[in-house]
DNA sequence: TTCCTTGCAAACGATTTGCATTGGA
DNA sequence: TCCAATGCAAATCGTTTGCAAGGAA
């Protein structure tokens, strides 16, 4: 039982949700890569152990309980990480040719410098922003 | 005819691609609304005029010619909007309750500061960044 | 006139859901 | 035990495509 593990079972059971095999196999498995996945690789890199349905909803309460993040990518696919509070806040690499997803964290000095950024811009508009996420596209050490 | 017209037929024609009533309308549409639409919203948009397979297939063209840039947001949907050329650089805010994006243009100063924590994340990446996009989450003035 | 473009309907792929069965606390 | 969670199959939703008819250059 990981420390990650521990806080994922204490957070599912405050909302009175189970910790179950699928949850269990599906918080590992995206604990040990880089950058979100979305059902179908999930579903492949558990080697077709859980179904897609089940996938889905498994991906839905882990979401709804804040454990999971999702992410909007390319050809209208959803990929899901791990929330901030349990890998971070970080940001995310796009591959533009494959559509691959890397995390990317960036130095305290950096992050500050961003969040003055966000506060500019925010400061005088109707919208109270709670969050922010830097995409930077282009082209992967793969691709290129 | 406006500019933004004369601009995008020129752009059309050196791609060999006609300037039809219903890409003229599509960008028209996108050019008096704020912030990114889907197909299904333009649909509605251009009052069921133009049927949604036929949208769809004018969105993939004139995203083809670099004419409209793709946005992927919550729900899988793909929300489409005026290329920077034609729209100017920007970020989005994004309402985490409706769903709603809408455009924010930074000060150049701002994006100064912006382009430069994006260089420092990339500079020792093999990783080679062609743009990058802010997208701001929190709640839009019609839901606070 | 000549292709490009459109409209309709059927096909598709990602995701969701009903229902009977299984399993965790 | 007892209700939440699962697995399967069918349904949904956004999007794509084949094909015949219409329209811009």
């Amino acid at each position: 039982m990981t420390t990650l593990e521990r806080q994922i079972g204490t957070r599912l059971s405050d909302h009175g949700v189970r910790f179950t095999r699928a949850r269990r196999a599906v918080v590992t498995s995206l604990a040990s890569v880089d950058g979100p996945q979305s059902a179908a690789e999930l579903h492949k890199l558990l080697g077709g152990g859980v179904p897609l349905s089940s996938l889905y909803r498994t991906l839905a309460v882990l979401e709804e309980v804040g454990i999971l993040a999702p992410h909007h990518g390319t050809r209208g696919l959803t990929r899901y990480e791990l929330a901030e509070w349990l890998n971070g806040h970080h940001h995310h690499l796009v591959c533009v040719d494959c559509g691959a997803v890397d995390d990317v964290h960036l130095s305290p000095g950096m992050e500050d410098t961003l969040e003055a950024v966000v506060r500019s811009v925010t400061s005088d508009a109707s919208f109270e922003a709670a969050g922010h996420s830097l995409e930077i596209e282009g082209r992967c050490g793969r691709c290129s």
